[in-house]
DNA sequence: AATGAATGAGACTTCATTCAT
DNA sequence: GATGAATGAAGTCTCATTCAT
């Protein structure tokens, strides 16, 4: 597919940022589709009617494609989720508002946490952990630090139990919410098919036991 | 690799099941070493000795060894926790019972569970889900009509709150355990280095919170 | 598929012919489904409900059993022709019962046909000539000698033209023929598509010209 | 192997032409030599000098390579009939040349015939009929039109029996003159051995005869 | 006579990626 | 910047047959 020669070094530019947009799009939509590792470069190249050439001068690799998606897809949840608790008071109110967050994800982006669940499975053994960790770094500076401070406002506000531990608690609602948000995305209709409920209100349900296990009584 | 001749058709029956749980086990070894999708059927006949064509007297095809082996993981958990929940009375106890044999799963089993962890990423697309459901049923022919029952009793007998929804609660929990443990079995050092706490602290203190949720106050 | 072990020399003998007639029909069968080539010795072993070493103690590969079908097909149409050619006085109706026969067996035979058609591609490079010519020789002694003898007779009764070779014509008469049944068997259904005429009307055109063309004038 | 590399898209389209045209080639010559079914792509490979991976490139599969060979043989044969026929008046004398042409090739390009001896042999039972009925309405649209047509122009113009059926007679010709000479041509030395007669005098005594059958007294 | 187990020798493809222009 | 051609390196599975009992 010949785009109009670009001349000038500001419509390279831009020409370059619509294909390599073009590609990312392509690529996430068959990765929802097919899983991320059935899909394959011919694929993505059809997908996206470049010749299979052109398209590493874009990504050096299948890798890179799927990092770059996870960078965006990250990115943008890191955004929202920093918005969330910035608008509420209590860390109760925080908390709440991030895990909130999360099922409105689940039910209204389901492709992409679908995505993150794959992203998880396939590269647990393969990147070496720093690549993650880097990119984390990039998108939210602030990292984990965040978490431990907000227990202990909330012990201090009287929102939450005082019994919580700061470098553990949060930790271990995330990885839990995080694990049971993917998981139903990925089974999808299945779990519905399993458990005779909607994958919805099985995640609020979690959410709302966790909070009231977190809860000052 | 010729083994020593089996004789009686007592003696044949008994090599073949030799022979089989080699196999299951060298491809269990080898999936949870490299990942059950970067395992080659070429692998796992170099790791069991046999020739190619003698493996596929035994199984048809990768994906057969792949639910032998998720059969056996699923059976030995469910007679595990059939005892450990009979073991004890009040409902909440039950409960607790089970999410405690999980994480000694995890602590102990981990293997076990990212194969499970592996199985669900890879297969969440490709099964019929009636597959699965025929295993599951054939296994624990109860179902899940054990957990609403549970709640109830635990409604009954004063130790869980009153308002949970026997239809869902259970399985809200069990989806967010079975998440929280897969994903950290699965990450495996990586959490503790993202995180900064063992794996089984965090799962405990998963499991801790959501147990202070259901709890009658 | 264990049989009532046979005790007495007389009955030995008839239980293993029982069981080469067994293996034969299955193979048969299946190689009229899905064309000799195309059936594994795998399929005919458990069509027969033998194991698969106790076929070779009848059969010492599966050449030897599409041999051994030949020479049933050949023997039993054989006998069928010469029985058809003697009952008739001139050698212009010897000719046309022989066709005529071949014309029956295409309708009523119809499998046993294609057996032929697909031994004849199949074995075309395969077999030392010999092989065959053998087998002829042994069903047939008289071999081709028989035509040329007809041509011969008719020619001096008057019914055929004079003109015909005797060392040449029933071979490109017979050829014709056989090639025209053959193929018409193979096609089957595929030819009454293509030519909208159903495949006995076909062939027994193809005769009556052929015929007319042998005819004295 | 390398090839001069080429350079602008009109070379590229010629080198593409030509590399396509190479493995046919070789294709063909195997095929002749062993059949097609004992053919394994690696003998093709490596009888194109080319890698496995640049050979799946140009023909996805065996059998596209099977396909694409007979749209060739089955073009020329096509057009030269037409041409024929086309040089000749009266119905007698077009079928004639058709069938004369027939023998000749029987002769001169006896591999392309056994060709197709083998090819509706071996797909006889696999294709879908329409792709064939495709393949020849693309090659020659007219189809068998044409051939009730004739029978009636013989009729008329008194060339031809008058009491033959137009849409049958011409079905059955050619039906057994093309059984008769792919026949011919996949035993090829073993009818000569058996028959005693070569080849070509056996098919064109076949000629004759129909011919004599389809003439007006 | 029957049979369980084993196997050598391949068959057909697929896929991410690179090179040269 | 775009692209046509090429490819190394695997990967999964099949099948007729034999051997030892």
């Amino acid at each position: 597919m010949q785009t109009a020669s670009p001349t000038s070094p500001r419509t390279y530019h831009i020409h370059r940022e619509r294909q390599r947009r073009r590609i990312l799009e392509a690529a996430e939509k068959l990765f929802d589709e097919h899983g991320i590792d059935r899909v394959t470069m011919t694929e993505i190249i059809s997908a996206t009617e470049l010749r299979t050439s052109t398209i590493y001068q874009y990504f050096s690799s299948k890798d890179d494609i799927v990092w770059a998606i996870l960078e965006v897809v990250l990115a943008d949840f890191s955004a929202r989720a920093k918005a969330a608790i910035d608008r509420e008071q209590t860390a109760l109110a925080k908390i709440t508002a991030l895990l909130e967050l999360m099922a409105d994800d689940l039910t209204r982006k389901q492709a992409k946490v679908r995505f993150l669940a794959q992203f998880d499975a396939l590269y647990a053994r393969d990147w070496p952990a720093e690549r993650l960790l880097t990119l984390e770094a990039q998108i939210n500076p602030e990292g984990f630090e965040h978490f431990s401070r907000l227990i202990r406002e909330g012990i201090a506000d009287g929102s939450l139990r005082a019994d919580l531990d700061p470098k553990l608690t949060l930790h271990a609602v995330i990885n839990a919410v995080v694990g049971a948000q993917r998981r139903l995305a990925s089974l999808g209709g299945r779990v519905e098919m399993e458990y005779g409920q909607p994958i919805d209100k099985l995640f609020r349900e979690t959410i709302r036991l966790l909070l009231l296990g977190l809860r000052a009584a």
